[in-house]
DNA sequence: GAGGATCCATGCGTGGATCCTG
DNA sequence: CAGGATCCACGCATGGATCCTC
């Protein structure tokens, strides 16, 4: 008699869960995905994979972005430094208004708050994730209702580049200096430096004024909205600011 | 009209959900708590916490050891060095067969692969937890009824320690001098090391031979039940062996 | 508008151990 | 028998972001 089909190994009873997406060949196989999914809505490609995507945004903050990576073949939140490795490509998924237009800032990576005084700009994530990204906005009408728009496949122009390293290294400055505390969400023009947790207990340790031990909340890298509204419009633009 | 019961927060509908034990107060405290389990079925105990154990027993491996942890007010999955940090006391619970021997060995802790050349018996991780151990046998019937036996609150003798230390030296020495896959569970006369990872695929950074940095599986030590069967046999007995 | 605060999912490490072939 | 392999629960960190008051 045939032997039990070993492939029912793969199969844990999960009805609706679907096959993984397998990672893009390259550049342009992944934008070629990522214009397919432009006027879909939400919902439709979370029933494609099997997800489920609803309730209240405030409950489901990070869920759109995980069923966009899923959707493209991202390698699953994994340590890569990219959403894909072998592209170095970035996926960055941005809500906008009905017109089109960011109206938040865009999480970049997580802040050093130890070992900020050997960070340099040329070396660091920010730069690692920023020199190739992907952006897919998700447009969310009147009715909240969300749905795909047109993918962008972006690299800063040299230009813009100067300015974010600048603010870079005037935000990891600081903290190298022992200034953590004083480097609020005012400081940089197109990049800045905003606590990043699950809440306000949540401690880090860091180097104080003095050189002593500090504990601190962990901070992230953002893009201030000015910069995402300016390169959905115009991707090589300088923007106001600059 | 009155306020809500703010202590109602507290209760998250857990049906069965008991309060936490509070810590023992000492020693005494301690053994007369353990005392009190004595006899007692493991499923009568985890009724009163509100817990469930069932199943087979290859998917509830740790689930004992964690029912009688909550039930002596152990301090719950923590970095704490001891089960009992301000007693300084480690819970060991044993799986004991009908007439009270022990079959299995025992897991103490986690082996450092890394950094073996600066660890040292008299500040190892290995005996702090070794020093002052609680022993709670669970007495499996023939039918598979598990029953808490009597409990034992034990050091190791001087005589005891040394065998322990120099099987512990035996074995970092080996690691030290790069030659941690040489060291396999033969290795120790009642101290052993072994593999103690969540599968084969697992690999955590070591030094090799020639001081290059290697992927290894984690370890873990383990008293061999040769050892743990003569201490609840005669708590101050130099086992054979010796 | 935007700075500061927060929310969910998932991965990984640790601690609780016992399983399971040769 | 026992060496080598494996299993579950849970906490914490990370990565996905948006919320929510001034």
């Amino acid at each position: 008699m045939a032997p039990p089909d070993s492939s029912s190994r793969f199969f844990h009873g999960l009805a609706g869960a679907a096959a993984p997406v397998p990672p893009p060949h390259d550049e342009s196989d992944l934008l070629g995905r990522a214009r397919s999914l432009a006027g879909c809505s939400v919902e439709s490609i979370a029933r494609r994979l099997g997800m489920v995507v609803d309730g209240h945004a405030s409950r489901t903050k990070g869920k759109v972005g995980v069923l966009i990576e899923r959707a493209l073949g991202a390698s699953a939140g994994s340590q890569a430094t990219w959403d894909f490795p072998s592209l170095r490509v970035e996926l960055k998924t941005i809500p906008v208004d009905p017109r089109g237009v960011p109206r938040e800032s865009t999480f970049v990576c997580a802040a050093p708050v130890i070992d900020a005084d050997r960070a340099e700009w040329a070396m660091s994530w920010v730069r690692a994730k920023l020199s190739r990204v992907l952006w897919v906005p998700i447009e969310i009408d009147v009715n909240g209702m969300r749905r795909v728009g047109n993918p962008l496949l972006w690299s800063p122009t040299a230009a813009q580049e100067r300015v974010l390293a600048d603010d870079f290294e005037d935000i990891v400055g600081r903290i190298g200096a022992g200034d953590i505390e004083a480097v609020n969400a005012r400081v940089g023009r197109w990049l800045q430096m905003r606590p990043k947790a699950a809440h306000g207990g949540v401690r880090r340790l860091a180097i104080g004024g003095d050189g002593e031990i500090i504990a601190t909340i962990p901070r992230g890298f953002y893009l201030r909205a000015r910069f995402t509204r300016s390169i959905l419009r115009d991707p090589v633009a300088l923007p106001e600011g600059a």
